[in-house]
RNA sequence: GCAGAAAUGGUGGAAUGGUAGACACGAGGGACUUAAAAUCCCUUGACCCUUACCGGUCGUGUGGGUUCGAGUCCCACUUUCUGUACCA
């Protein structure tokens, strides 16, 4: 019988389902494993073959450790809030959680054909009330509590209330939107309306006029991560800055903890770094210049104190509050033009223009080491969200502070040696300070870092500022103007915030007769009925955004159906974290950062045991499309073969990629295609027609999406799951090409067949070739699964089963150990091989092989032998070994490596006076 | 600009500092077959020598360096991809 895949994977998918073969349950006996896939969100178009990629991987190493003798906790779920669902209701009427139920059931198909060893006894879906239940929750948590900076953790925000009312803010340490003094009288003498707005200075979760990137097109607000060149990152629509009241997450509280962390964590470099890039660390000073005929004070944030005597203006950003005081009487107008001006260029035409702008306040600053009276400017390259919103400009180490004072002839005064700084700023912090004495600080002939070690300490003692760091982590704004999220836990009495009671949750969607704002621009919630309290109070019209529900949830898959806690203190200390984390790196400053602030936050209030979500982070590439073209001849229905094309004016046309093998046109099908080629001419070479290719996105626009299932009918999901493993490393982004799937499918075929002429009932041991094919095997299976190698591994078994091909192996014990390496890669296919084999129960448990090369050890015993990888041991000799020692050496290296008693080592190197390597 | 990753045959890609190109696709040749498909075998980095066998030379983006030995380590450069950007 030739392998059927069909019959074979339906039958073991049958099995597994029948059996729960892959409901897990926390064992205290056995160590725990938990890989975590980036759950997907479940769009209408289906999945295409670059989607499983990541799940393949972690599901060979879910199924690896568990063969190793681990409780694997591999869980899938959906990620079920989204635009796309809401924009067809929107579109159709139709509500979204009916889509988002549709697209569920399809991936959840698509995924079975696949052969995953998910528990779907846990999954979960984040627009589920038993779940949302516990994103509400968090979210009212955080409106309870503050970051305390002095303990280093959240704090239940009544422990500040009570500071407030006995102190005021006098040693107050907490996190805060901006610097607040009072006194405890002045606190007590608050109305509670006001003592609750003052609160939400301090609160985790509060809310705060921000700017925010507001998108009209979309009706709502974007966090900074959803937002890519001044276009929204879905739709590409453009984005502006608008001032709102909006939810916000303090986030940036935890920065510093974000940061060190990352030490914790087995992540990619890149990754690693582009998350220290986004929190962006940096240390400066934070200083105070007083402005002339004023007792204003401007305050600015610089990294380069020891440039301040290069100061030669100030900049204020456009949305600075010292704006308004600082505006002459007699510059009114010409501020007033400007701001109008700023405040009517999208962020994307600020980007675009890169022009140098800038309007004079009319006051003036002194620089406190100098007594020199300096200009105060406003320019939007200040950024108002950055530090204080303002800056002491130094155009001589600045190139941006150069730029601005070349176009409006402001002086610049190097301040380094040999800097020359006629045509460009000198950036570098390196090099001996010039120009830098005043009365009381002299700068000059030191190094810049001690200039800046310097003038720190002096700006201390002076008290003109103080030390500070910084960070360009940001609040996330947790608002969204949609329908399709989270509701809020809130109602507002008097328009002030009030959390409803715990009891109320899970406060659920209301339904709504259309999913567009409200003629009056309110959210689409402002259209439900009796959307209030029992109390006739109005409930939140905003719901969370799509993150809110994806940030905890891999805490929530420890433990799904609980409906007393997020989690039980019995599971999480059992599940702890997530070991494997398989995803794509474009969740770097979103998802990911998110989500570790998040558990952060938990595990302060003593929620979660483990401070970091995700142990080790594997990034998988994307899978590209691979583009087939035509070349239609101009002005006519004829079609030229690739190489052939330059000879004619030809236009290139996307073609289906599903009637193209090995890029040759198939001409009937191409004909049927679209009725304005029936009639259409070919000019072929070779007798073929052969289309162009380009690698692009895959997308349906492109005609270059290829469908798993299909895959699935034709070759088998074990053909999939090894191919796709095969394309190359899983780090890396390739283009999908279906080419070259008949090799791993031949595999699987030859490998069949042979395994179709074992001899089932013998029980004689292997012989030492097939012994040292099948330990070679194990080896570096094992080995390449840990390094999370792939494509080697399906490599090395095409060359064991050619060698085994070649041996017309029958012995039984080869094929046991095969079913067993094989059963992570291609599960039916091994299940069947296994159940053949007369063995009861799951290959799933079939225990994990170990090689044996305790020969080679044995023999090697008297020299320094490493085993460094793959099937090469090397020894190591002094560096004074004599000509005889090495020889011997040899000699014995060479009768070791005929190691399981086969034949001989591929290679012995003797290498004078160093070392020995064999090659088995 | 800054940061990270990468550059190896016609293609995807192998290679603990130790035979570069594993494995696979594609291509070419052959066997089987009435034929096709399927399957199996051989060749396949470039160049040279040879009737053939046997050989030889050059080869991992460019230029240097370390080493007995470099695709791999170090320095500089070029190009590509990814992320990020008036962050003071």
């Amino acid at each position: 019988m030739d392998y059927n895949h069909k019959e074979i994977e339906s039958r073991w998918q049958q099995y597994w389902r029948d059996h729960d073969t892959y409901r897990v349950t926390e064992d205290a006996s056995r160590p725990k494993f938990y890989v975590l896939d980036m759950f997907p969100y479940p769009s209408g178009a289906g999945l295409h073959v670059g989607h499983p990629l990541g799940y393949i991987a972690s599901d060979i190493f879910a199924r690896y450790k568990r063969q190793k003798g681990f409780n694997v906790l591999h869980p899938m779920g959906y990620d079920a809030y989204g635009l796309p669902a809401e924009q067809y209701a929107i579109q159709t009427g139709q509500h979204p959680e009916k889509t988002t139920v549709q697209n569920i059931a399809r991936y959840r198909e698509q995924l079975d054909k696949i052969g995953f060893s998910f528990d779907w006894n846990r999954e979960i879906r984040t627009c589920d009330p038993e779940y949302y239940k516990w994103t509400q929750w968090a979210f009212m948590q955080m409106f309870n509590h503050y970051y305390d900076t002095e303990s280093g953790k959240a704090e239940p925000i009544s422990k500040l209330v009570e500071h407030l009312r006995a102190h005021g803010t006098e040693g107050l340490h907490a996190a805060q939107s901006r610097e607040v003094n009072l006194t405890a009288e002045e606190w007590n003498a608050l109305s509670e309306r006001e003592q609750r707005e003052l609160l939400m200075n301090w609160r985790i979760a509060y809310q705060a006029e921000t700017m925010v990137n507001w998108c009209a097109e979309l009706g709502t607000v974007l966090a900074n991560d959803e937002v890519s060149e001044g276009v929204s990152v879905r739709g590409g629509y453009p984005v502006e800055q608008k001032l709102m009241r909006q939810w916000c997450l303090r986030v940036s509280a935890y920065a510093q903890r974000l940061l060190s962390d990352l030490e914790k964590v087995e992540w990619s470099d890149s990754l690693k770094e582009t998350q220290r890039n986004w929190i962006g660390r940096s240390e400066g000073a934070e200083m105070k210049f007083p402005v002339k005929d004023s007792d204003i004070e401007l305050e600015i944030f610089t990294t380069r104190a020891d440039t301040i005597f290069g100061v030669t203006f100030m900049v204020l950003a456009p949305e600075s509050e010292y704006v308004a005081k600082l505006t002459t009487p007699e510059q009114k107008e010409a501020v007033e033009a400007y701001l109008d001006e700023v405040r009517h260029k999208t962020e994307r035409e600020r980007q675009m223009e890169k022009k140098v702008t800038g309007v004079f306040s009319g006051s003036y600053a002194i620089n406190p080491l100098t007594g020199k009276e300096i200009p105060i400017w406003i320019a939007d390259y200040v950024l108002a969200g950055y530090g204080t919103g303002a800056i002491m400009a130094v155009p001589a180490h600045d190139s941006r502070d150069y730029a601005f004072a070349r176009k409006f002839g402001l002086p610049v005064i190097p301040l380094i040696e040999g800097a020359d700084v006629s045509e460009e700023s000198f950036d570098a912090k390196e090099g001996i300070m010039i120009n830098s004495c005043g009365p009381e600080l002299d700068l000059n002939g030191l190094q810049v870092k001690d200039a800046i070690a310097k003038t720190k300490k002096f700006i201390e003692e002076k008290g003109l500022g103080r030390v500070k760091v910084n960070y360009r982590l940001r609040d996330a704004i947790f608002s969204r103007q949609r329908y399709w999220g989270e509701p809020f836990p809130v109602y507002y009495k008097d328009g002030t915030a009030y959390l409803l009671d715990e009891s109320a949750l899970p406060l659920q969607l209301p339904e709504i007769s259309s999913y567009l704002p409200t003629s009056t621009g309110e959210p689409p919630l402002g259209r439900a009925e009796n959307w209030t309290t029992p109390e006739g109070y109005p409930l939140e019209l905003c719901t969370m955004p799509g993150f809110a529900g994806s940030s905890a949830y891999y805490l929530r898959y420890m433990d799904p159906r609980n409906d007393k806690d997020l989690v039980s203190r019995e599971a999480d200390e059992y599940w702890r974290n997530v070991d494997l984390y398989v995803g794509g790196a474009e969740h770097a400053t979103g998802h990911l950062i998110y989500s570790r602030f998040w558990n952060k936050f938990l595990f302060d209030l003593g929620k979660v045991v483990e401070e970091e979500p995700f142990r080790k982070l594997v990034n998988q590439g994307m899978i590209q499309g691979r583009s087939n073209f035509v070349y239609r001849i101009k002005d006519t229905n004829t079609f030229v073969s690739r190489s052939l094309k330059d000879q004619y004016q030809t236009t290139p046309i996307h073609v289906d990629v599903n009637m193209v093998s090995n890029d040759v046109l198939d001409l009937d099908r191409f004909k049927a295609w679209r009725p304005e080629y029936a009639d259409a001419e070919f000019i072929l070479e070779d007798g073929k027609y052969l289309c162009g290719y380009a690698v692009e996105k895959m997308s349906k626009s492109m005609f270059n999406v290829v469908n798993p299932d299909d895959i699935v009918e034709r070759y088998g999901a074990d053909t999939l799951r090894l191919y796709e493993m095969f394309l190359g490393p899983i780090e890396q982004s390739k283009p999908w090409d279906t080419n070259g799937i008949d090799g791993v499918n031949r595999f699987l075929r030859k490998l069949w067949n042979l395994f179709e002429k074992a001899d089932l009932t013998s029980d004689k041991p292997m012989t030492p070739e097939e012994r040292k094919a099948v330990h070679k095997l194990i080896k570096k299976v094992s080995q390449d699964i840990e390094n999370f190698s792939f494509n080697t591994s399906v490599a090395a078994f095409m060359i064991a089963q050619n060698e085994l091909s070649a041996m017309k192996t029958t012995n039984r014990e080869v094929f046991d150990i095969m079913a067993r390496l094989l059963a992570p890669f291609a599960p039916h296919f091994a299940e069947e091989i296994w159940h053949r084999l007369g063995h009861e129960g799951s290959v799933v448990d079939a225990e994990w092989p170990a090689w044996d090369d305790s020969a080679l050890v044995e023999a090697t015993k008297k020299y320094p032998v490493s085993f460094n990888g793959k099937m090469r041991y090397t020894i190591e000799m002094p560096a004074d070994a004599s000509k005889e020692e090495i020889e011997a050496a040899a000699l014995a290296a060479e009768g070791a490596a005929k190691w399981l008693d086969g034949k001989q080592p591929k290679k012995v190197i003797v290498v004078p006076n160093k070392i020995v390597n064999i090659v088995i």
